[in-house]
DNA sequence: TAATTGGGTACCATTTTAGTCCTGTATAAA
DNA sequence: TTTATACAGGACTAAAATGGTACCCAATTA
């Protein structure tokens, strides 16, 4: 299915959360009580976000979660990659040269551009899109097909 | 990692392989053979492909695999979801209405929108693309990050 | 009718994922 | 300085998905 992971979709909907209210100071426990998931595991998320430099955290009493930098300057691509590791469709998407099938593989090198491509539209969402409660319009018929079609002819 | 299965993996290479030799029909075991993988597994995937429609079986001596249509008419996202089921990054790209968190979630509707924009690239990469020898060139890097600035503003 | 080749199913091993718990450490307020 | 708060890190377990294998059946052709 090409899905995200269960975390990671918790991932988004956290940051969402946070974003919505940027000055305030998030403790785990409310944020738990936010979404509507259980404590420990929004802990974990969070953790992983701030190791990823995605989340400021702040111990103590009036502790919390804070974002690490404005919103619209944090991408799906970011929170993505800060729970399952960077974004790429195959094994050999990511390292160049570690694949033993690649003579008899053929397909790599495109897999390789499809995977940038998805990357580059991951990139170009940000968590201020995200968060917002208008919908992103993402014109998504027409503008995508004309680029690969063009891509081809180039 | 947004990653394929490796069983999708596998289906893109055997159908490439099969795409370079549209006439030839394709014994199972040739076609392990010629990828290098495991004749039993290669056979579970290629199973996997007829019942997605996208290759055509015949039994008996002589028999084999052969493409349904034309490369051109096969997609990346054919393949995946033949593997895969359909592609959707979180549960509720696919069936609207079936997350009970949607109330507290406030992300859903542009997931939705990000992942109908992947689905959409990768219906506009074609088998024939994946198996040609010439890398596909996407100019990923403009025009993608124009398609989703403009649609900010849009 | 025998040889070839795909079809289907069931099964097992492994890995990944999700979730929980426990203990430690930093901070702020009383 | 004490105490309550809140994050940090890691270990552990349970469950699920994944990958791989084996076996037997069905169809086709020479």
């Amino acid at each position: 299915m090409l899905k995200l992971s269960r975390l990671t979709d918790y991932a988004a909907v956290v940051m969402a959360q946070i974003a919505r209210h940027p000055q305030a100071s998030h403790a785990a426990a409310d944020l738990a009580e936010a979404v509507q998931l259980p404590h420990p595991t929004v802990s974990k998320t969070l953790k992983m976000l701030v190791r990823a430099g995605l989340l400021a955290s702040q111990r103590g009493a009036q502790g919390g979660y804070r974002l690490a930098r404005p919103a619209s300057q944090i991408t799906a691509a970011d929170i993505i990659s800060a729970i399952e590791g960077p974004v790429a469709m195959t094994e050999c998407s990511q390292a160049q040269g570690e694949c033993e099938l690649a003579a008899t593989c053929g397909v790599a090198d495109n897999w390789q551009r499809v995977s940038l491509a998805i990357r580059t539209l991951l990139e170009s969402v940000t968590l201020a899109h995200l968060a917002a409660s208008t919908p992103l319009k993402l014109p998504v018929q027409l503008p995508i097909q004309s680029i690969s079609l063009s891509a081809v002819s180039a």
